[in-house]
DNA sequence: GCGACAG
DNA sequence: ATCTTGTCGC
């Protein structure tokens, strides 16, 4: 019945695949095209999205995708839909989009049925944009499927187009100081695929954002620190609280046996010294 | 065989 | 992605 999603796709499928990805890029669009992205204190945005997509442990198809709306600049979240789902694709490093997007584009279909009045003006996607082996990460696949300006926000670097985490990119990422502080990552034809951001005063690794689209890199940036708590911007971050949360009461214990302790950490995750949100002072 | 490998 | 205990600080 339920068919299972491991094991490498044949190479005709990885072939489709690329076509798609192809044929889908062309409708990408890499600029602004709302009027809050103009404005420098962002006025006109309210409301942003955050989607993620989290693993039932020993399972290889059970997942829970996840869609939250938060209030911008509160960042309050005013909407979640947590669905569970039998994924069909494995996961093959610059084809992630194949094997989460379709449950999120049906998410934000049905957030459109629902509450409309709810639809986020952009959405914060866990994984790359441009930032990809043919320029085309699973941001760029949901942005150019549901119509949605759309943020690509990885937490590790996808080593493409030259790009390395060598010595020396460990070092541009040792003088990043202030939260908001970036070095860009420029490709092997000289392009910019997107930037290293240190998303928060504390925080060592940095945030790799890069276009999904409808946004600027620049922009793009901006928005991602703006969302930033603590280092995952908060839509991805409460996407990704809340739909292993789902896993947990849905089927939390079948199967590992786990005592009950309950605790609150409605606050920081490793706590960080203070500050408004974002940046040092200069005597 | 070795290294890479978003999530 | 997933698993895991303690530790430190407010």
């Amino acid at each position: 019945m339920a068919r299972e999603a491991a094991g490498r796709p044949p190479e005709e499928t990885l072939s489709l695949w690329k076509r798609e990805q192809a044929r889908l890029k062309a409708l990408l669009v890499d600029r602004d095209t709302e009027a809050w992205q103009r404005d420098p204190a962002f006025s006109g945005l309210h409301r942003v999205g955050g989607v993620d997509v989290s693993f039932v442990k020993g399972d290889s198809v059970r997942a829970c995708a996840s869609l939250v709306v938060l209030s911008f600049p509160e960042l309050q979240v005013v909407y979640e839909e947590s669905r569970m789902v039998n994924l069909t694709a494995p996961y093959v490093a610059g084809f992630l989009a194949f094997r989460e997007v379709p449950f999120l584009v049906d998410l934000v279909r049905q957030l459109q049925e629902k509450e409309p009045g709810l639809m986020p003006q952009v959405l914060l996607v866990d994984g790359n944009g441009v930032l990809h082996h043919r320029g085309f990460g699973v941001a760029c696949h949901l942005g150019v499927l549901t119509e949605l300006p759309c943020i690509g926000v990885a937490k590790k670097l996808l080593q493409v187009d030259g790009l390395e985490n060598n010595a020396l990119h460990k070092e541009k990422i040792r003088l990043l100081r202030a939260g908001g502080d970036t070095f860009p990552l420029t490709g092997g034809s000289g392009t910019v695929l997107g930037m290293a951001l240190k998303s928060h005063s504390c925080s060592t690794k940095p945030l790799y954002i890069s276009v999904g689209h409808r946004i600027s890199l620049e922009v793009a940036v901006r928005l991602a620190q703006r969302c930033c708590r603590f280092r995952i911007p908060e839509p991805v971050r409460q996407a990704d609280i809340r739909s292993r949360e789902h896993i947990r009461k849905t089927l939390g214990h079948l199967g590992p046996p786990a005592p009950g302790q309950e605790r609150s950490q409605a606050q920081s995750p490793k706590a960080c010294p203070k500050g408004g949100l974002g940046e040092a002072a200069d005597p």
